[in-house]
DNA sequence: AATCCAAATGGAAATCGTTTTCATACTACT
DNA sequence: AGTAGTATGAAAACGATTTCCATTTGGATT
């Protein structure tokens, strides 16, 4: 007769989220663009001052990346980025040094190339990294007009 | 009748290279891996106690990256890595994560791709970085036999 | 409902690569 | 020699992330 247990059922081995992965996923899904630790913290914290502390959404993130729900993305500026995912899959972007927007890419093209590199290397991919920078087409085209 | 000016000529443009560079381009021509600039630094220190303080270190490795003769390459733990290149070129790896080798990439994957970059997004790329990761073939045997 | 254990949480302190600061030493040109 | 602009070094500052540790919470057991 009692609600089922919110982070899950020890005897079924169920597994759900904790509260914190549950508000962190929730502020992933109100931004369209990519998004650092503090950033989701700052913004929880704003709507809500019961929200998690810092080290838990930093905890949150590592178990969600580890569930393949989020993938971290670094852009190389010592500050790590996170954003939701399809589950299990990945992507790689297109990033604008001007307006900071990111273009989601739809598809791998380390993929691809996976087998070639095996074969040639001998060389067992477990994961790649995979960044664009420049200007998005808008930012190119004001970077032409203005000067 | 004096040798000629070890820094450069103001009047003819003429530049050359710091001490502080030239030391550490030493020390990398040395390496055979990616080195961090700490290690860069630990390594002229232990053969010559006046060898370039870290700070110089560090702000040489951004000359001589600035001036296309090391790039650097963002492995993931936060700790930027150098490597001398063919100057004015790039390229990428390999990276076992095992024993610590990187394999070069004789070809670049994203510089096939500019182009369609270009006109499917009219996205204009300044560089990008692509890493990947995984065993190497020596790494991924002992991995199999080991258990 | 009372209790126990394991997992989750929060805040402060610690880490650690890198950057800044600022005073000093060097170099090139006059 | 004199001066201005660089280069350099050590120490302090920075900043994202991790670690510590004490507390709370949730789930199972009685």
């Amino acid at each position: 007769m009692t609600l089922e247990a919110p982070y899950g059922n020890r005897k079924t081995g169920e597994q759900r989220l904790t509260k914190g992965c549950r508000r962190v996923l929730a502020a992933l899904e109100q931004m369209d663009n990519l998004t650092s630790a503090q950033d989701i913290h700052g913004m929880l914290r704003q709507s809500a001052p019961e929200a998690p502390g810092l080290t838990t959404v930093y905890r949150s993130l590592d178990s969600l990346v580890a569930l393949g729900l989020v993938q971290s993305v670094d852009i190389g500026d010592g500050e790590k980025r996170y954003e939701l995912v399809v589950p299990g899959e990945h992507h790689h972007h297109l990033i604008c040094q001007h307006c900071r927007a990111s273009i989601h890419l739809d598809e791998c093209l380390v993929a691809n190339l996976e087998q070639s590199i095996m074969s040639q290397y001998g060389f067992v991919i477990r994961h790649h990294v995979l960044e664009v920078f420049g200007l998005c087409a808008n930012c190119a085209e004001m970077e032409m007009t203005t000067k």
